[in-house]
DNA sequence: CGTACCATTGATCAGGTTCAATGCTCGTGG
DNA sequence: CCACGAGCATTGAACCTGATCAATGGTACG
């Protein structure tokens, strides 16, 4: 997933925030631009957005990786998303100047910035490929497959929105399944 | 688009090899690792990839900016795609093994390595994103808002590929505009 | 001029949406 | 300890968008 070097992860974190958060809090909402990073030591988190008044699933976000409006982040554009602790979570808070200062004077962290961003981007091609690829009954099945502890820790209408449907559809799909 | 920096892109193109393409030729194709990026200094690139033999549209990529299999290219899978020269076209032809060490020899060229990720990942986002949220009107409209001479150098079937639809279908949409 | 490739149009089909009603389950207060 | 309510899942029916299959029409280029 990311390069064994626990010394760039601790120089990183001497440089953070460590903070918990209960099941169903709030870590961040939409409005100000996006000046913080979570990495996420413990716990999963759902970031979702509000459109049309529908809470749709952006993404889940796992322990030992990082959440944030990631777009926001790199456009300097107002945050659009909430992000929600699905179970009890321990996050670092990294600020966004630190982290690039970081950036600056670190090449090996400014080589894990590069690394971040090329695994978002190979998530997200995935994602697309996937849409673009396979019915609905085949990207569920992999996801649950994938990620088997999403399917349990979330109710079903947020992995249908995640996956780009209705809840209606993904139930309809399910009982296709048997 | 990417930091001005000519002194970067110099030391980049010191690396590499310089080489043009005609209307219709075909720089790289599906089979081996990916071990080569492009950089196009002039003309517009094509890159698909045959599906149950037909021929979708995996991205357009223009002047100024990279050309390659990114996926591949991260993972070290082979090369799933054909890059098509559209126009004629001039390209820098960098080596995989060459980019990475000069990763490693200059921080800056590794910080060249997060900005292209960064953009790549941007890109992905807004595709993904107008998939799920807007019609294919919308999208048609908005494509060739953004990118008018593409609309002009490729047929329409390559832009419904792109779209993620049939030519039929876009063909309808377009009657349905005026 | 003819042919090859692309765009358009028509008819039918399939998957997912929407709206609405019903069923299930778990946590809380009486 | 039970009963109720809130939130979620399921199911049904009508509908809509884009897919598919097939035929027709344009046009550029040899």
């Amino acid at each position: 997933m990311f390069p064994e070097r626990d010394d760039l992860f601790d120089l990183l974190f001497s440089h953070s925030k460590f903070k918990t958060f209960q099941k169903k809090e709030i870590l961040l909402s939409p409005g100000r631009e996006v000046d913080t990073i979570f990495f996420i030591k413990d716990g999963l988190i759902r970031s979702y957005r509000i459109i049309d008044g529908n809470d749709i699933t952006h993404h889940f976000h796992k322990e030992n990786w990082f959440a944030t409006d990631y777009q926001g982040f790199l456009t300097n554009s107002p945050c659009k998303l909430y992000f929600e602790a699905v179970t009890d979570c321990s996050v670092y808070v990294i600020k966004k100047d630190v982290l690039l200062s970081l950036y600056e004077m670190h090449h090996e962290i400014e080589r894990l910035g590069r690394i971040i961003a090329e695994q978002a981007y190979l998530q997200m091609v995935e994602r697309l490929k996937s849409i673009q690829t396979s019915d609905l009954k085949e990207r569920y099945d992999l996801l649950i497959k994938k990620h088997p502890h999403i399917y349990k820790l979330v109710p079903q209408k947020h992995i249908a929105t995640y996956l780009g449907v209705t809840p209606q559809s993904l139930s309809r799909i399910k009982s296709y399944k048997k």
